[in-house]
DNA sequence: TTGTATGCGTTATCAC
DNA sequence: GTGATAACGCATACAA
């Protein structure tokens, strides 16, 4: 080496102690020639963490679409890990899997190699929030609540899909229909909303213009078209972007005019919703930003914070055109 | 302790030499007791493996849209690695950063623990891949070729150009326009699909109708349009599908009849352009095998294989109606 | 300001 | 079939 010990040498390369300017030098330089690199695993064994976390998403082999708002999510995530020079390890597991063996997504955490995670639960994920809290890994929710106050940073779903209902309203729509999902906090929550908005406005709420389904997919989105028409909705509100793409479907094909005779808005924004006809009204989350604020409560976790924390980001209305036509006098901006 | 020594514990749960059937269910039966989980960091200093490897993507900050593409292509990834008991890092680097502290894309490799790497490069990824040669990590290039023969997977690009080409050509459409992007190599076949085609065809190419720029977005694309639309183009082939949603805004906006007055294909498929007005025809890649095949590759790189390998993967042409019109006697299937 | 020595949890080599 | 024990590369408590 360079005639230093092995203590200088760790205490020049990582700042911790003082070192007179010139061994520093010393060392830097030798270090550069040699083209050294940390070992992380020593490190890692030596100081019990690794700088790394890992999220992990619901992921059906087959439902590939649904997913693309995790890529956002995901971006998010990096950024913030990016900041703080962590790494982020992105794992899935699929939640119509038997749980049974409490599914593989132990493996990421086994190894305990992770500081901690964010976790994006789905109803069965009871089991594998408990498989986080016994391991004392610091953990935080994301998109979707759990059944206890662990922290969490979701969406306001309740009130986002509320925002949908009475814009629709607002355009005279008055036979409004529901589209959605059951089991996870998040449909629930938009189907909440959408029943506090129709007592609000004292709209008549039929039983057969709600279609509530266990899981997403275009098909399923326009059999709910198709119940809420013979159920001569005048308006549907949809609350997820694959249904919402099947019920557009189903209209079509129906010859059913968008938004004259129903008006239809959707949950998830994205660039291109603008270019179908009739450009979709939807209800916009910050995806990137709960990606970035989900990495950031967990950091902070990481840190020593130990109390839980529930952060709601706001959603907003992407006025188009697909909800209905503004009434004489009103204006929706 | 089961009173066993250590070295039969770590045999009797690895199954690494012969255990006595009384000794490995004693071992078993405490493990499980005392929820015993290996530690990774200390097997990997130990065994120079993490069993873990990377996939790089680019990703400017404010260009988002164009990754979704690498979400399918992520989870692809992520099914091989599951198949084979790795994990999955996911990091990013800005392509549009200057290059010159050879970004950061160094921390994750820096750590020397990722057993291997999956690499997106872009035009000044030189240094990258240079880095990562240079440390003697096995890698795989994706979606894009790098400068010399390294492992990589493509979709062929030239082909699906062409075939676009040739497909809007069969509907009659002789003054076939390019809108795509210049620096990566996947930019580049796909205008050398389109030239091709075009000389096949014997169809004229004028300058005025290719446009080329170095950044992909939706403003670019509607200047595209309008530049080849005063080059009085009939087609638009779009090697990009962010461009062709700006192309067909700015097309839209003219009140262009699509396809009649004006044909345009994009690159890249999803299930929502088949909602647009008119349904887009696209050329479609694997992006899920892209990435499935990529990790195959990698492993075997792992295994111990050191030649390289190039797979091109097809593309197939998602025929919808934006394309232009069949013309009489033919039909597009 | 610098050096010495110990241990993190494994695997692997050797001896028994 | 089993048990000591060294080594992996680092951080740090303790001395100097």
């Amino acid at each position: 080496m360079t005639g230093l010990s092995i203590a200088t040498v760790s205490h020049a390369l990582n700042g911790t102690r003082a070192v007179s300017e010139d061994s520093k030098e010393r060392v830097v330089a030798a270090a550069k020639a040699v083209g050294y690199r940390p070992n992380l695993a020593a490190r890692m064994l030596r100081t019990q963490k690794s700088n790394t976390i890992a999220i992990i998403i619901p992921s059906d082999t087959n439902n590939i679409n649904a997913n693309y708002f995790y890529m956002d999510v995901i971006m998010g995530v990096r950024r913030k890990m990016n900041e703080s020079q962590h790494e982020l390890i992105v794992s899935t597991y699929d939640p119509y899997a038997s749980g049974g063996k409490s599914s593989h997504i132990a493996q990421v955490l086994q190894k305990q190699w992770v500081d901690g995670v964010i976790l994006v639960p789905s109803a069965g994920s009871q089991k594998r929030i408990k498989l986080i809290q016994d391991m004392n890994l610091p953990y935080v929710l994301l998109d979707r609540r759990g059944a206890d106050d662990s922290s969490c940073v979701t969406s306001d779903n309740q009130k986002g899909a509320a925002d949908a209902v009475r814009l629709m309203a607002s355009c005279g729509k008055k036979c409004i229909g529901f589209i959605g999902g059951v089991g996870s906090t998040t449909s629930r929550l938009r189907f909440a909303g959408y029943t506090q908005a129709m007592e609000e406005l004292g709209l008549p709420m039929e039983e057969s213009r709600i279609f509530l389904c266990p899981a997403f997919s275009l098909e399923v989105g326009e059999r709910g078209a198709e119940q809420l028409l013979a159920a001569s909705a005048d308006a549907i509100f949809v609350a997820d972007n694959v249904m919402m793409m099947g019920a557009l479907r189903h209209l079509k094909a129906m010859n059913v005019a968008v938004p004259e005779e129903v008006g239809i808005v959707g949950f998830d924004d994205f660039d291109w919703m603008d270019m179908l006809s009739p450009p979709i009204t939807t209800i916009k989350q910050q995806a990137y930003q709960m990606g970035y604020v989900a990495a950031e409560l967990l950091l902070r976790k990481l840190g020593g914070m130990d109390s839980n924390e529930v952060i709601v980001l706001d959603t907003s209305l992407v006025i188009r055109q697909s909800h209905g036509i503004p009434l004489e006098g009103t204006e929706n901006r």
